[in-house]
DNA sequence: ACTTAAACTAAGCAAGGCAGAGGTTTGACA
DNA sequence: TGTCAAACCTCTGCCTTGCTTAGTTTAAGT
């Protein structure tokens, strides 16, 4: 599920170049262009992070910010200040964002900025301090670790192998179709066949099935796909 | 019973702002202006975390830190360090201090990390917190001394290699992806190529490694990144 | 038995990771 | 302020590994 990312800004260039870049990265964006339209958005589309310039129409980006803490919304926020409206510590601390970028900032530094924060907005959610596990019969994944057993005994896997795996176990008994490994492994902007799914689930079996003729882990579904299991 | 903090900052402003954003939360706070006061105030009021400025007048939040740790007090302590600054969290760890954030900060953040680190020093209040070290294997480091042992024989590391393998040491096993560890190492602002990070995961080999192409301990993990041990 | 889908094999190609050789920045010190 | 060295970054080419695709064989369903 792609991440929501609200944008403001009164310039519609500013907005235009940004939105195109988040889009590219596989953010969905949507903006706003003055404070007032921006708490509207925010209502409306509950987006997971706000992109925030300071000055505004109407409504400063800080008034928006104070106004939307003040609700008890917790969305994180970055701001975006021009070089000479110089924030100072204070109104930093009182206002609420979580993150500041000076004009003129890099696209690739304010999509690492997005990044940082969405990981750790999710990190704060979710009680993971444990490592990630997966578990199937005598199948073991590790995620944090990056490590598969198989009766025990650790086995490498390509990153597609890998990944694959990961999913089929991530629910078990579930039938994933060739188009939903492609979309979630390869990702959306893979155009080759769906074969190339059969080959790698050919070489996975081989590294993790006792007999790769006759799987008793990754199952073929006919006309379908693939599951974990029978 | 109402935890304890004891805010540490030169700026009446912002001792203000946080005094009462977390009294609101329900903390009980004490503040002192430089140094001196804050030693003293450790003593009056023992209390169950510091937040402490690095600039101060007198006597600077890395000598407080030092002299209390000296002192064997284990309080927690957050520093709080102005951007340019250039403090990073290595040598934040060094001094002794738990944790530490970067003006400007939101408050929400503050008071998240004051939360986290309070519930970390409850659950290890029976255990001592030694100078800060991490052991691996063969490996071991002392962040207090910013030293390094590799088979019983000390090792100079340069910075960028020495807070690779400290960020590799705090979760071994952990793969740790090129982002990860550029963003850790170089921070948000780093416009390289990601390959960078191979070169210095070489050289890090080069030193502690018995036999750099065949590394026991720095692991490729081909397509994800690297990991300490395998 | 016929049709269709999946399994298997092999070969060419692309990408990732590694190593060595400059170049650039930074900071110490005169 | 200029010089120098250490640390760091970039570039290039090589080698290994993994990916893709096409062609053939095997198996399932009707």
């Amino acid at each position: 599920m792609a991440d929501k990312v609200l944008l403001v800004d009164d310039e519609e260039s500013i907005v235009e170049s940004i939105e195109y870049a988040l889009s590219q990265e596989g953010f969905e964006v949507v903006s706003a262009h003055n404070g007032q339209e921006a708490l509207q958005k925010v209502q409306l589309e509950k987006p997971n992070l706000i992109v925030l310039d300071l000055m505004l129409p109407e409504l400063s980006g800080l008034e928006v910010c104070r106004i939307l803490r003040r609700e008890r919304n917790e969305t994180p926020i970055i701001m975006l200040t021009a070089k000479g409206e110089e924030i100072d510590r204070v109104i930093g601390l009182e206002v609420g964002a979580d993150d500041y970028l000076v004009k003129p900032f890099s696209l690739r530094e304010l999509i690492a900025r997005i990044r940082a924060l969405l990981r750790r907005s999710k990190i704060s959610e979710t009680d993971d301090t444990q490592p990630q596990m997966h578990q199937y019969d005598d199948l073991e994944m590790n995620l944090t670790e990056h490590k598969v057993m198989v009766r025990n005994k650790q086995v490498e896997l390509s990153p597609k192998e890998f990944k694959i795996l990961a999913m089929l176990m991530s629910a078990p008994n579930k039938v994933f179709s060739r188009e939903e490994l492609l979309e979630q492994v390869w990702g959306l902007d893979f155009y080759g066949d769906t074969k190339t799914v059969d080959v790698h689930i050919r070489w996975l079996r081989e590294k993790i099935e006792k007999d790769p003729s006759n799987p008793q882990y990754v199952q073929t579904v006919r006309g379908f796909g693939y599951r974990l299991g029978g």
